[in-house]
DNA sequence: CTATTGACCAGGG
DNA sequence: GCCCTGGCCAATA
C-alpha cells in the first residue's frame, strides 16, 4: 500500500478510500490511515497528499501541525476550496 | 496469537 | 441536511 501512496504524483490528492482501493483493501481505508500515521518510511510516504474522500483533511493529528498539510499541498500546486477541502475535481488522483 | 485502537466510509434517524 | 451508529483492514501493545 506504501507504493501506491508513493506513486501519486506532485500536485495531486488522493482518498483513503482509494488509495486502499488500489492498494487492493476496497475496506481498508481505515488500515492505510493508521499505516501512514505509523509508517516506516516518514519521508517516502507523502502522506499530505492522502485525505477523505471529500477532500478534508484529518483536523490536526497529522504531521504535527493543522495547516502543514494544506501548506504542503499548496506549494506542489493543488487548489484548495474556501470550504477548507482540496479540490478534488482538479486535483484529485485518477481524476 | 489475541485484543484494542485509529488519520475511514456508508447508511439510517 | 446534519448527527450517530456499524463494519471493514492494518498496526501496536
Amino acid at each position: 500500500m506504501y507504493e501506491v501512496v508513493r506513486q501519486i504524483p506532485r500536485g495531486c490528492v488522493a482518498s483513503y478510500g482509494q488509495v486502499a482501493f488500489l492498494a487492493g483493501n476496497p475496506r481498508g481505508a481505515r488500515g492505510v490511515g493508521f499505516a501512514m500515521h505509523r509508517s516506516p518510511e516518514p519521508g517516502g510516504i507523502p502522506c499530505h497528499r492522502v485525505v477523505f474522500k471529500d477532500g478534508g483533511l484529518c483536523g490536526g493529528l497529522a504531521f504535527g501541525g493543522e495547516g502543514i498539510q494544506r501548506a504542503l499541498l499548496e506549494e506542489e500546486g493543488v487548489v484548495f476550496l474556501p470550504d477548507g477541502r482540496v479540490d478534488m475535481a482538479r486535483c484529485g488522483w485518477l481524476k
